[in-house]
DNA sequence: TGCACTTTCGCAACACCGTTGCCAAAGTGG
DNA sequence: CCACTTTGGCAACGGTGTTGCGAAAGTGCA
């Protein structure tokens, strides 16, 4: 299928340098963040003043930019408030349905897509098996299986992949997975996108986790780690996803914890990877909680992030030793939580819904 | 003295939620971008097509920047470049004297003021002994002394100030000083500012040098090293400095690197700060930069960064087995370099310069 | 019941941003 | 000498958020 990819690139081209901005991008960052606190106030709605006081805006530009939504059908009147002394707020809240996006989480076994509204609700999730390891070709296949008759036939902003393993997120292609050797180079943002006509965009399956884990509005910064084969991380600083120069931030699995610990494939010694996934062979679940922990607060000190969120199928498993484990070392200086077992397949979604809003 | 403060917080309170954006921060933005660029280009300039080129920016918008910035006497003609088979470009270049900023380095024995024009080339500097544990007043009463008729008349924009140990960036107050209890809450931004009667920015020595330290137009994300009394870290990421939800991001010296480790002040053991200390207390420096070395391998995989910049008297007193131990332990994946003894202070300078430019 | 006040929101006019259209200036290259 | 390229300014324009003003619709007190 080549059909034309309505993802093309902008026609202007990016910017050398620090980028200007004009009207258009005025426009579309105070759309964004309207849309953002939109949704943020759920189907409750928020009044026109209100929004101003958390924007910043005007109250007038903000009624320009509701009519606007409006007229677009991502947004309608909700109704009104009572009143506090004066004439009661109507309230504009956010149209689901207006728009969807699709989340794919590509893993080493097994597949999961799910579709979701534009706040963030699921409305239909697939799972099928997979082998990743068959290659490239045979992997679309399977997702064009998928997807087909998922996607609804005018309203998807795009599909978000995540996936595990090192990959160059703005070019959407993929790095010497482990494992997977014949998976170095392939460029799967563009082919999916070209197999499947809607924008595709593609990110490590720990960071599509952490930014769907963004809890709105609140801590705008936290860890993600996820226990599962391997050891890694997900980084929100600042209400973004620290993804690195090449894409390769958050390689937790890594970092030193004992200078003269057992050599890890890696060259170094005393891996948390290796320490931890040891204590977890062991069946020493209290052990490899400790270590995640120690680890974890490394975290915490270094970047001063108030909140640790755990993840994968060995956390999972038995959530509660690692909750515990890990937060009796962090200490009272980050909240330690256990995150669902979606949180990746949909923060992939949420890789599409991040360019909505603000 | 209490002359009103220019200082003052601005008219319209900041949004409480993400801000938005008007006319006049869209000027404001497009207009430190081009400020940015010109710094970068030096004084040989660069034309109105380059600006554009690099901005994203229409030629005409830029032409009117570049008017404003003439009319505020912060920009002016330099001249004309040879011609490409077109008409030759006319330059623009900034006026370093246009502006200038002060940046004042507080350290635990002695304080260092210098005044940078706007390009950031050092204008004068003044260095005297302090007694910082004599007490806020004390340090404030020498720091007026140092400053006395030091500042130009007109044209200073603020002063930066770098103190080491944690406090309060956004607010500008100094918490839990380690070893100096009488500075635990002290509004040192705010005083400051009442004194000198100019805009005053208040942050972390390291964060400061981190600034300091950002390459024009060069890597964007790296990590400075600073062993001193203490080992600790600033971190600029994306092009930005990650100072955390509480200004404590940094605390490099309390990275676990040695489960079984010696006990440390904070609590936990084996901490990079106590080891590290510990080789140069034996003067064991290449045990000591080893060790760096390891800490700093951990935080180029964990944040993706290529560049690890290192300082601080310990490094500065003999530098070569620091860049080359550090190295070794690194390897390939980012750079080891060590950085000069002004960082610190001219990246206080650079606190208040960095607003003004993108 | 009446009236002053508060709060919310829209209409209209406005100021000002970058953009577009056009053209002059000033080189290169055949 | 002339066609072409490249640069940059002038003027008009479209569209952004802002300001001024007034209407709507409540509360609260006399």
């Amino acid at each position: 299928m080549n059909s034309p990819r309505p993802d093309a690139r902008p026609a202007t081209p990016a910017p050398l340098g620090p980028a200007g901005a004009n009207l258009a991008a005025l426009r579309d960052h105070n759309t964004a963040v309207v849309l953002g606190l939109l949704r943020d106030a759920g189907p409750d709605g928020a009044s026109r003043a209100e929004l101003a006081a958390r924007t910043g805006l005007t109250p007038q530009a903000v009624s320009k930019i509701g009519a606007r939504l409006r007229a677009a059908g991502l947004a309608t009147d909700a109704g009104r408030r009572a009143s506090t002394g004066g004439k009661p707020p109507t309230l504009l809240r956010l149209v689901p349905d207006a728009a969807h996006a699709v989340g794919l989480h590509l893993d080493r076994d097994a597949m999961t897509a799910t579709l979701v509204d534009l706040s963030g609700a699921e409305v239909a999730t697939r799972t099928a098996p997979l082998a990743f390891g068959a290659g490239a070709e045979a992997v679309l296949d399977e997702v064009a299986a998928l997807l087909d008759g998922f996607l609804p036939a005018t309203t998807v902003l795009g599909v978000g992949v995540a996936v595990p393993g090192p990959l160059d997120h703005r070019e959407g292609v993929l790095r010497k997975v482990t494992g997977f050797p014949q998976w170095d180079g392939y460029p799967l943002r563009d082919a999916l996108a070209g197999r499947l006509g809607v924008p595709v965009i593609v990110d490590k399956d720990t960071n599509a986790a952490a930014l769907g884990l963004l809890p709105r509005g609140g801590a705008s910064s936290f860890a993600y780690l996820h226990l599962g084969t391997g050891l890694g991380a997900g980084l929100v600083l600042g209400g973004a996803v620290r993804r690195g120069e090449r894409t390769g931030a958050g390689e937790f699995g890594h970092q030193v914890l004992q200078l003269d610990g057992p050599l890890c494939a890696c060259g170094s010694r005393g891996c948390i990877e290796a320490l931890c996934l040891g204590a977890v062979a062991d069946g020493d679940m209290g052990r490899a909680a400790r270590l995640l922990g120690v680890g974890a607060a490394n975290l915490v000190r270094l970047l001063d992030i108030d909140l640790v969120l755990l993840g994968g199928r060995t956390v999972l498993a038995d959530p509660a030793p690692f909750e515990t484990g890990v937060a009796a070392v962090v200490g009272g200086s980050a909240r330690v939580e256990v995150a669902g077992a979606r949180s990746v397949v949909e923060g992939a979604a949420e890789l599409v819904l991040a360019r909505v809003f603000g």
